[in-house]
DNA sequence: GCTTGACTTGGAGTGAACTCTAACTCGTAT
DNA sequence: ATACGAGTTAGAGTTCACTCCAAGTCAAGC
């Protein structure tokens, strides 16, 4: 698969992908005749997952960290499973801070519909910010 | 209140309420005898207000969007309660995808932990944290 | 009256994560 | 055989959201 296709498969650009190679999140491709990058299926499994560590707010840095540990082979499979612990407390943490917003969110859009229905009557607003 | 004063209540630094101020997201401020910034309090729940926007991941250009409708005044409320409406379901939506990461998560470190059982059975260390 | 410390300004610098340009090489279709 | 489209590189440029600097002002304490 060349560039151009992992790129439609992924949704990242062929720029990102030269840019994640270029910063070691994606590993050295095997290149064909004409040195193209020819990538192996697999690596798109790979890139899925690394999009949901981006998706849950992990720093490219530590993306590369746990890449790196991944290339290195089963030996830091506990290494990798300790990184991805700590990360999903970091992400439950944010899920519950994501949910407390909605509620402020909630009790703001509550407040501006309560305000327009009572604007018929008169001029007082009791709505603070 | 003084700018190091507002800044140590918000948790944000001088220079970012400075710099809030001078893109429009808080309000050109009242100054005191010596051209010194004087903050009212109420101006700590607008700031707040603005930083769940923001920890909801609404970019600040949206923020000011919002921070201009309201300085217009009450007129703006449905305005305002529609923005608030599209972005809280961003960000539902937002939260599903996180959760969806975590059972992914979830799965990749059993996963993990299962390899690393049956690399030694017998002497296996309970890795918690 | 001098020092200290918190403030002021315009504008420059930073770091993260891309995003693009210029100049080039290939393989395939007309 | 030549045009086209997809790829190649090093490196420059962009956007976002700050973050800091230099040089100055001002009020209060010693």
């Amino acid at each position: 698969m060349r560039i151009g296709e992992l790129a439609k498969r992924t949704g990242l650009t062929a720029y990102t992908l030269r840019y994640y190679e270029r910063i070691g999140l994606l590993p050295h491709t095997h290149r064909d005749t004409s040195r193209q990058r020819d990538y192996d299926p697999s690596i798109v499994a790979w890139i899925e997952f690394l999009l949901r560590l981006k998706m849950t707010r992990m720093p490219l840095k530590q993306i590369l960290l746990y890449a790196r540990l991944r290339e290195a082979g089963s030996s830091t499979d506990l290494s990798r499973a300790d990184l991805l612990k700590g990360h999903r407390a970091a992400v439950k943490k944010h899920i519950t801070q994501l949910q407390a917003c909605l509620k402020i969110l909630d009790h703001k859009i509550a407040g501006y519909e309560n305000a327009s229905r009572k604007k018929e009557p008169s001029h007082a607003e009791r709505h603070t910010e």
